[in-house]
DNA sequence: CGTTTTTGACCGGCGC
DNA sequence: GCGCCGGTCAAAAACG
């Protein structure tokens, strides 16, 4: 699927548990460009692509990338308030983009995970069927916003699967853009945890793989979750030094 | 015919 | 030190 950058495969591997090979994209926009790329797709749900990013692109991209990309960085750079991230990481979950951003210069850090739903909503939203959505979603702006959070904090600390966070996120946009003409939301799970084994490189890997690993320590989780229109973001805080 | 994908080899890090 | 595992290389095939 087009992401606004040319990509070229350079290697597939199968990982050991799961039978869904793993394919590696490196970006072909600039000679020089570092940015590589990772999809596989999701275990317990084949019809979920999830896709890694990794690094920053040295040269000018596209509008719909740029957009994507100062919104994701500028979100993490919100999170971090000022500390420098050194390599964000970029997810995406069939449009539905996280990122989870690992402050590795600084000793207490703890890894930011963030929803980005920037890209458009109806392009994930076509991938799941409205049997699949959730029934609350007739609440109003101000409920479904609560909701949306005590949802999640549920979800993250009762040991469920990932996808049910999908799901709840999911269903969240889909009501969004319907009673908001597809007003593009961006929303921001921030966690901070005091449990080291939790703040690793591959946290994120982990909770999207298999989110068993939340619920073996739930004490331990204190979820701040924040909800807000990127609209500005992509207006005001584009800032991205890679033009 | 140039570019991309495929696919086995290769390599380095890590755990035992 | 050795083997496993995840990631990358590169040659050949496929594609347009």
């Amino acid at each position: 699927m087009y992401d606004g950058c040319q990509w070229r495969k350079y290697g597939q591997k199968i990982s050991k548990g799961n039978p869904c090979p793993r394919a590696f994209y490196r970006c072909t926009v600039a000679p020089g460009c570092p940015v590589r790329k990772q999809v596989q797709r999701s275990v317990d749900d084949m019809s979920i692509l999830i896709t890694t990013y990794e690094g920053n692109h040295n040269h000018p991209i596209s509008e719909s990338a740029t957009a994507m990309a100062s919104t994701t960085s500028a979100a993490a750079s919100m999170l971090l308030s000022g500390s420098s991230a050194s390599q964000p990481l970029s997810t995406e979950l069939n449009g539905l983009s996280f990122s989870s951003i690992h402050d590795n210069s600084r000793s207490p850090s703890f890894p930011t995970i963030t929803l980005d739903l920037v890209g458009s909503p109806s392009s994930f939203l076509t991938n799941f069927p409205t049997t699949s959505r959730f029934p609350w979603t007739n609440l109003n702006f101000s409920s479904q916003q609560d909701q949306f959070y005590q949802t999640l904090t549920k979800a993250i600390t009762s040991d469920p699967s990932f996808r049910s966070i999908i799901s709840a996120a999911i269903s969240m946009v889909d009501q969004r853009a319907e009673s908001f003409g597809h007003n593009p939301m961006q929303a921001t799970v921030s966690q901070s945890l005091k449990d080291p084994s939790l703040c690793e490189s591959g946290y994120f890997k982990g909770l999207a793989s298999s989110s068993s690993r939340i619920g073996s320590s739930p004490q331990s989780s204190s979820l701040s979750f924040s909800v807000f229109n990127s609209a500005s973001a992509l207006g005001s805080d584009n800032k991205e030094p890679k033009k």
